[in-house]
DNA sequence: ATAAAATATGACAACTGATTCAGGTTTTAT
DNA sequence: ATAAAACCTGAATCAGTTGTCATATTTTAT
């Protein structure tokens, strides 16, 4: 939960390693207290209360309530998309790279539910943050199916449909399987099935065709 | 627009013609104004302004802003799921009806804004009916798809997964293309090439096996 | 050590928005 | 036609929030 943000231009950047550090608790605070409660449920109160410091401190940071949510957006989309990228490397082609994508996905949405409520909800306090979050994760996915199938490495197609597509299908076995259905959170293999049947997909389709069944 | 609920066992049901048209206008109201301002934007004065009514005539028929909502949720949902259904009868097999299904559900996106928002947004409210209004569809979809593996027409594989990552898929394709890209309302075949997209997807598979390519 | 700068405090002003209520109007039933 | 029931009204209440500010404390720089 280490918060990772450099550049705030808020009202005052901390210039103190004590302010950087009650900012950064504050930011903390604010992902732990969106994520449980909820952003409107959420007072600023809420979260400086589990920060430990005082109201008035939270307007040193940050303008607005709205404010820091951005922020956080931000942040947690970084930090998924470098899990994610951490996790794939090891993969031999794109069919791979999806596969042990969706499998790290899951397994951090289990780790960070608050991820998905803080972006979730960030979509109605400021459409626009939410959109740009999935455009810009959008565009490197169509590049990267667009690389994989000039390699050969699947069908052509059209890969800015696909990606969507592929981002909505790992959106939701999250929402079902990371953070609704609680159990898996434990083994490591727990989000296997999952997996293999999303695999199986794509390496087969749903039709049942000339080919072998599964 | 037109609102179809009928069971109301809130303050007080209509009990006269008078009081059901107004019933039902603060509803319909209320979905323009979730929809276009958003569940907390929106004051339960937009509502009445937005039905004609003085404010206290909301409570006659509501107990709560987020009892509305709760109906909203489900009353958009009954409709959606008539729209598909009629859409998809004259489907020959699944891999057909799968295609229909999301050309149809895209459509009504486009046409419904207000659905998609409404239901988002509940999510956060009460995150119950939210659960429940996916855990329902994804049980229905998940009967068909056994139905269609067992007469032979996709091949075997856990249903229950795919039916949420098909779910997500439709979902994220419909956020995409029939509400941010707005284009599309227009013409019959607007949605056509996603369709065709995922068609192969589930006819062929992302590899690029030894088969044809797309 | 000490003045200046930076941070922290928490009470409070200013406001928002949901819900209530006492009383007026329309509809229904006789 | 008229009393009772249903319905409608909108000002007032009430709970809760965000954001401000004058003051106190801590840190930095000399």
């Amino acid at each position: 939960m280490s918060t990772t943000t450099q550049a705030p231009q808020s009202p005052g950047a901390p210039k103190t390693a004590r302010g950087a550090r009650t900012r950064a608790k504050i930011l903390v605070a604010a992902e732990e207290t969106f994520g449980s409660l909820g952003y409107h449920r959420a007072g600023v109160t809420d979260i400086t209360r589990a920060a430990g410091v005082a109201q008035g401190t939270f307007y040193t940071y940050f303008t607005s309530k709205e404010e820091i949510l951005r922020e956080l957006v931000m942040d947690l989309g970084h930090k998924l998309r470098a899990h994610l990228a951490a996790q794939v490397i090891s993969s031999g082609d794109r069919l791979e790279a999806e596969e042990q994508g969706l499998r790290a996905f899951l397994q951090y949405l289990a780790d960070h539910p608050s991820l998905y409520r803080v972006l979730q909800e960030a979509q109605f306090v400021d459409e626009a943050i939410y959109q740009e979050y999935y455009e810009t994760f959008a565009r490197g996915y169509t590049d990267m199916l667009n690389a994989a199938a000039r390699k050969g490495e699947i069908r052509a197609g059209n890969n800015q449909h696909r990606a969507w597509a592929l981002m909505g299908l790992s959106h939701f076995l999250g929402l079902k399987y990371a953070l609704w259905d609680q159990r898996a959170k434990q083994g490591d293999g727990a989000f296997d099935p999952i997996v293999e049947t999303i695999s199986d997909l794509f390496r087969n389709g749903l039709a049942l065709n000339g080919r072998d069944k599964g």
